[in-house]
DNA sequence: CGAATCGGCAATGTATACATAGCTGACCGA
DNA sequence: TCGGTCAGCTATGTATACATTGCCGATTCG
């Protein structure tokens, strides 16, 4: 009846700032306490696919599939279900959701809203030197990437880059707002990634916006990183139009 | 043993839009189910302030205090706790969160960005006929109120308003979001509310937010509404630190 | 043959039981 | 007297038990 694994660490994570992006990597998995355990397992599962969107399971059925009991199971699942990540039906079990492409262009409207005001905010702090430093050679690795026709790399590092500046912020509820977003823009992402053309616009945009971060200009840097959201959430719809008919799941 | 009261009604309240602001009325709060209930009522108890910041108790005092087991209630909680209302501490109980400057000025931004893309949103969709009417009746009545000084009624309508707004962008994700961050704000406008001077700015820049509603347009809207949180952050900023001299609890 | 109602069943929501871990305070030793 | 360690207690986290509710299917009546 021991409760959790021998949980030699603390689960209560509310850690500074953090840069990381809250992405599948899953290392220390059995060493969270048990709801995090669920929750970051049903994340990641459900993140990379490996729980379909449409798969619907009973509460005990995924009680059973992580080893646990159905408490911490249940409140993993309430927090997905705030997230968005999976519906829960009284009487039908628990969902993966599906997302229209409606859902997905709520998503990324709310998503840009609040990773624009993100840079602003970095903007109006402004970068220190090592951050310059740091960002500047991201923004080289992509255009190196994009040379070379790695566009999963590219994307890899594009996601790096926004999270890194949404890092710097300073402001750790417009963190943790994005992060839930970014959790539902993701799949989408992945699934329209190889069909995306190289991405030329994101580098010069992600080029005009950096020189913005780096005057420290709020106004420019709104202006300019919006645009870019604007642009590219537009061009991720179509894509995501085309591939899927306007009917799909991502 | 009998979980729940009567329970006529559905939990499962994913409706349409609702206009509805997350607020304290907290009529129907005998039919809702246990965890419901909890939430909504220890949520309506934190925001009036009847359950005064830097409050403590502990899980098994709360499951007292609303009649329930601890199961519900650690579930209300912990979704308190995420919208950042309360802060659980693992041994010493769940404390209601005081809110510093910063918090409040960290919550402000999140809400201000999320609200000004709801604005966008509502402009690109364009207004009914029955929607001007009824915020053009909404600014009759603010500036009614103004004129003789009803400072409270104001600012009730001034919710109503921005609601109203927000429950027109056809966006349920953002909506929600904005809810969530809504509650926070809640506490601190509350308590500045008697030192504000008579608003005859808000009352103009809505007027003008709303003929660029009218409009249908969506950049002139964004441009109006972003100035308007603006300059009203910043204000209630203002008089937050004269009010409490940067140190206190809202 | 179709539709409606009733009964059984199973999944959830809630309550309770239980075990662990961390804090408090006391006692012992220096 | 002060500091350190250990033991006990209590709050939480997890597991389990239990009751309700709502669905599905079967049966019966029109």
């Amino acid at each position: 009846m021991r409760p959790a694994e021998p949980t030699g660490s603390r689960k209560n994570d509310r850690g500074k700032p953090r840069s990381s992006r809250p992405v599948p990597s899953l290392q220390g998995l059995t060493e969270m306490a048990a709801r995090e355990r669920a929750y970051h397992d049903l994340r990641y599962r459900i993140l990379t696919g490996r729980l379909a969107p449409g798969t619907t399971l009973l509460e005990t059925e995924l009680a059973a599939l992580l080893s646990l009991s159905r408490t911490p199971v249940r409140e993993a699942v309430i927090k997905l279900a705030e997230e968005g990540l999976v519906e829960v039906r009284p009487r039908h079990g628990v969902t993966v959701k599906a997302l229209s492409l409606q859902d997905f262009g709520n998503i990324l409207d709310v998503f840009s809203a609040l990773e624009v005001r993100a840079f602003e905010l970095t903007a109006e702090r402004g970068l220190r030197i090592e951050d310059v430093r740091r960002l500047g050679r991201m923004l080289d690795e992509m255009e190196n990437a994009t040379a070379v026709g790695d566009i999963t790399r590219w994307s890899e590092l594009d996601d790096e880059f926004h999270s890194e500046v949404v890092a710097l912020c300073g402001n750790q509820r417009l963190q943790t707002a994005i992060n839930a977003f970014w959790g539902q823009q993701y799949r989408a992402r992945l699934m329209i990634l190889p069909l995306r053309p190289m991405p030329v616009e994101s580098n010069d945009e992600h080029r005009s916006t950096f020189a913005a971060l780096q005057a420290g200009d709020r106004a420019l840097t709104r202006e300019r990183h919006n645009a870019h959201r604007d642009r590219a959430d537009r061009q991720q719809l179509d894509l995501l139009r085309r591939s899927l008919g306007s009917n799909g799941l991502a």
